[in-house]
This record gives structure tokens, C-alpha cells and sequence, in this order.
DNA sequence: CTGTTAGCGCTTTCAA
DNA sequence: TTGAAAGCGCTAACAG
């Protein structure tokens, strides 16, 4: 069904090795008038080299893996996706996706890379299911590894670091300052399973706590993963006698259903309730009024997948790189 | 580097047919004991198979492939890729992502799928590039392949039909029974780049033609890709003199953004302008008012992938199947 | 410029 | 229950 080299190369009335150079770009290595005769039988045949095979043989899969906390929905992520794969395409390597909700998928993930199902990964999960043991497993072996986390990476990895935490707070703490007595935070649900805040409910706390504010006051919802749960929540809140006066949404998306339960609530923003929410998404622009917000000044990931693509092709591993992205609190009109 | 079944042989004092068999999942075959050392030595070792050489010997890969129109940012591509993810996770495959976005990508692509990449290939590109002869040359490699298309499919591959266009002229139908006399459509790019309308363009064209409506009164824009770009588009569609009185978006987040655009503007939805979306996205629950949308009922795409996996599980290609899925035109507040 | 051939790491048949 | 060995399809070193 599927043909090989073999056949080709008896359709052609040529060698194997010779169907091989000229599909292994060794271009000057074949005659023109044979490389044309080549061709055209595996045109006939609609042959394609054995990826598998070929792979086993070079050593190199041409493949690269992203490996995610979640699927779609994250704006951050499909940034970081679609960058990859237009690097990918570009530099002609494949993108195979694993995604890790779950301790077992965590494993699994890290078994399938240590299987060599790629020649580099970039990994982007914030969850605590890929432990650093996990990770180093994988990273021991030789394979090229950009991780995007807080904490512990192991040796020999590239790391970039996102300041999430400090930005958040200032922001928080700008809420603070303008008097605001109580603050919400929606959050992301992984944020809540996970046994000590990091991140953006980190930066939260934190700036409350700074500003000597009862614990017993934080105000802590789920809502920020959908867009129609933030609604909600923010709506189910702002019907409670002590209602909050501002919001800090863990996602802008979060923030502009936020904006919008505000004020179907016949309620104004910010003079009611002042509104802010992270990822900085173009988005936030056009909400009325426009979203105040905590995130990257430009969202192109390039920076990141190159560290990867490096690695790939350098013949020595290279030491171990530290990329810390650039997060500020962005004043717009919501807060 | 990568430690070799080979090597885990030695260290385990076993042949590497043990070693194979203990990961084979081949179970009864090797004594308690001994698997417990081949284990053991492979564990401390970081053994895992290496995946080019055991699909090379298995002819099986353990990975599908998902080949896509775009990156992320689509709802309902986005919800397909979840549940293959899912389906894929459950039954032990990976999931390798290709994308389409011009005729080399598409060649490019089928290379690959004729190389072996993956087991079965679920194939979501709406554009022109994947031409039905590349998708044969794939199809007739054997490989299970379940393409969402419309028009021609090779014989061999399962299709999904999705009547959008008779569901979009349903809801233009409605805009003009109401007496709607100016109806602008907010296009994806990608539908305006094509020779002949396809899809949500079609419904709009067709309808409008039904009811006489002069060609020359059709009012076509691009933006219904990003909220921000539809948000401006239709800003400026409404300081036109002669303005539309309807907005039928070619997504939901676009209508969203037109309504969002019509209010800002001092004017109401939909009694100054009628929105309808496509997608039927939750979010457009929580607009206000609500979002009338063109779309499925349900989201839920296991029905297809489900189609893929029985072509894997199949020992016989099975007879090529078609699935139509049923979208609806819903109206809510805001036409 | 082209052909011959070893061998990548694994699975699986067959033999012990 | 375990081992020996062939061979999946390809590439690359070497020979001609």
C-alpha cells in the first residue's frame, strides 16, 4: 500500500541509495537526468520516505513537542502554540502536542519523550503534575528542553521565567491605594487545587497581606477559566450585601464578562467597581471602559521558541539559558 | 545517552526479548521475578522504547494527526482538538499537529501523512490549498483518514458534512422578513480570498439572492477573525449615511463585537441594528441581548473523532461513512 | 555518479 | 519461560 524506497528504485531502474540521495537533498550526488527519472516513478507511486525509518536511521525525528497544561482557550498558550509551529514550519519540523491535566499524564508525557518521540520539547505547564524529577528524567537524556515555569528546572534546560507574582501585586496594590476596601479575585481553577499560591493569586495575596488585610476579607472565586462562569460568579457577588468594589480577574477574558456583569448589574465601572485583569489581550481595548490589565507589553513568543530551535541545532549543548519576560500593570480606564 | 533495551538487558542479565517483552505488554510471558529486575534496571537506566524503532517494526505509530486550517482563536476548531486530544489520551496515542495555511503548507502536510507520520489523520481545513487530488494521494496510501469538508473527498475516507450555508440563509431570511433593507456581512478572511463563496458566505449571497436583493447592495467586510478588527470594522460600517441596519457576523465573536460596536455608537440592538453571529458559543448567552447565532446544538465532536478511532481499531478498512451534523438557526435578543 | 551493504532499536517467530 | 536471530525501511560509508 504504502511504497518504499525499494520499489521506486525498480521503477526507476535504479538503486535504493540512489532514491535515497535524492530524497535526502544530497542534490549534487545524482545526475539530473536520473534524479528526474527518480521523481518522476515516485511521483507515480505517490512514495514519501518511512518517517519512522528514516528517523530510526538519522537519529532525528524532525519533530518537535509541546507539551500544555490545558487546551485552547488561553490566549497566552495559542500565542506560544502558534509561534512554535510557525518556527516549526518554517525550519520544516512537525509539532506533536501532549497535553498534562493529570499526574498519569504527566508520566506518560515524560515516557513518550524519553522515547524519543521528538528532537527538542518545549514545555509549558504551570500544574504541579510535571514534577522536577519528571522533567529531569527527560532532560537527562540528552534531549533539548525549554521549560516555562516557576520553581526548580533541572540542570542543563532552558528556563524563562514570568514574573507574574510581582506584577500581579502591584496592580492589587494599586486597588489599595485608591481605597478600595474589597477586592475580589476570580481565579483560574488550577490556582485553587494547588497546595501554595503562585502567580497571579500569589500576587494577590501577597499585596494584601502587605497592606495588613484581614485574611478573613479576601474574597476568592473560581470563574476565570470561561468567560460565561466569570459572568456569573461576578454577578452571584455583586447581589451579596458586602459586594465588592473591584475585581482582579485572573484572565482578561474573565475581566470583560466582569465589566459586563458590572454593568447589567446597573452598576459603573470603575466608579463602583473597579475592574483589572491579566494577559493584556487586544481585546481589552475595545471593552468600554477600556481594561485595565497586567501582562506582557508584546505577546510575540519568538524569543522563547528560538531558544529551543538553538539548541536544536547546535552540535554542542549549549549552557543553560535563563529568559525572564518583561510583566507590568497597565493602566487603562477600568480601574 | 539514551539508554537502549539492549543495555537494560545487560544490566537485568536478561536477553533484550525479555526486556521487549516486559514493555510489549506481552504479560503472561515472563516470570514475575524476572520482570521485576527487568523493571528494576530500566527504571534506575531511564528506559523507555524508542518510538521510531518500535513503529518501524510494529507499523504502527500510536499517534493521529490533526491537520488544521489555522491556529488557535476558532471556538469550534478548538473544541475538536480538545476532544480528539481527549479520545487520543484515552486510548494511548499522541497527537501530532499540522497546519494548512497555503498550498505549500498543504503538500507539506501530505508529505508527511504519506510518510508515516501518524496511524490516522483527522483532516479540518476549509481553505482551497488541500486540493481533493493531495488528499487522494493520502487516502490511497491507506492511511484511515476522516476529513470535514465540504465537496469532493476521495473514496476510502470517512466526511463530515456541516450544512453551514443553509443555516446562514436561514437566518439572513429572517433579518430581511423582518424588513431589514441594508444587510452587511462581517467575512473571515479566508472566505473572501476563495473563487467561488463557500459556507457562511454562501448562505448570506443565496439568501439575499432569493429575495431579489440587487448584488450591488451587498456589503461584505472582512473581520470577522478578531474581535478588535470587527469591532472597528463595524464602527465604521455605522458612520456610513447609508448604514447597515443588519449585521450577520461570520462568527460569534465578531457579532459580539458588533454589538458591543452598535452600543458604543448610541445605538440599540437590535432595533436600530440587528446581530446575528455563527458558532452558537456560550459566551453569546451572556450578551446583551443575547446573541442570535447560527450553529450547532451541541459542540460536542466525539461523534467524529469516534469516527477516526473505529477506522483505527478496524482490522478492515470499514466502508467510508458520512456524518452530517445539524446546525440551526437560534434566535435570541438580538435580531 | 551509482551500487552494495551494514546496521539504527525494536518486535516476533521459532527453537530450546 | 527465555533466548537467538531475522528484518522493518532507510541512510551513509565505502567501493567501483
Amino acid at each position: 500500500m504504502r511504497p518504499t524506497a525499494k520499489q521506486v528504485a525498480e521503477a526507476a531502474g535504479v538503486s535504493v541509495a540512489t532514491v535515497s540521495y535524492v530524497f535526502g537533498g544530497r542534490d549534487g550526488r545524482v545526475a539530473p537526468e536520473t534524479r528526474q527519472r527518480v521523481l518522476e516513478a515516485a511521483g507515480r507511486l505517490g512514495y514519501a520516505p518511512d518517517q519512522a525509518a528514516r528517523s530510526l536511521r538519522r537519529g532525528r525525528t524532525q519533530r518537535v513537542c509541546l507539551v500544555q497544561g490545558s487546551f485552547g482557550g488561553v490566549p497566552t498558550e495559542e500565542r506560544l502554540a502558534r509561534d512554535l509551529h510557525e518556527m516549526a514550519d518554517a525550519q520544516g519540523y512537525s509539532v506533536v502536542t501532549l497535553t498534562v491535566y493529570s499526574r498519569a499524564r504527566a508520566v506518560a508525557a515524560a515516557d513518550v519523550l524519553r522515547g524519543g518521540i521528538a528532537d527538542g520539547a518545549l514545555i509549558n505547564v504551570s500544574g504541579e503534575h510535571l514534577t522536577p524529577d519528571l522533567l529531569a528524567s527527560v532532560v537527562s537524556t540528552g534531549l533539548p528542553v525549554v521549560a516555562i515555569r516557576e520553581g526548580e528546572v533541572p540542570p542543563g534546560c532552558d528556563v524563562v521565567r514570568v514574573p507574574e507574582a510581582d506584577a500581579c501585586a502591584e496592580a492589587v496594590e494599586h486597588l489599595i491605594a485608591q481605597g478600595r476596601r474589597r477586592i475580589a479575585f476570580l481565579a483560574h481553577r488550577h490556582e485553587l487545587y494547588t497546595g501554595r499560591p503562585s502567580g497571579r493569586l500569589l500576587g494577590y495575596t501577597r499585596a494584601l497581606d502587605r497592606h495588613g488585610v484581614d485574611p478573613a476579607r479576601r474574597l476568592i472565586v473560581s470563574g476565570a477559566d470561561d468567560r460565561v462562569a466569570a459572568y456569573q460568579a461576578v454577578t452571584e457577588l455583586l447581589r451579596s450585601p458586602d459586594r465588592p468594589d473591584a475585581v482582579f480577574a485572573a484572565s482578561d477574558r474573565a475581566a470583560i464578562s466582569t465589566i459586563w456583569a458590572v454593568r447589567d448589574a446597573g452598576l459603573r465601572v470603575p466608579e463602583d467597581v473597579a475592574v483589572i485583569g491579566v494577559g493584556n489581550i487586544d481585546e481589552g481595548l475595545i471593552a468600554n471602559p477600556p481594561l485595565s490589565t497586567v501582562g506582557p507589553l508584546r505577546h510575540d513568543c519568538t524569543d522563547v521558541v528560538r531558544l529551543l530551535f538553538d539548541r536544536l541545532r547546535a552540535e554542542e549543548p549549549p549552557p543553560a539559558r535563563e529568559l525572564v519576560r518583561t510583566w507590568s500593570f497597565l493602566r487603562r480606564g477600568s480601574a
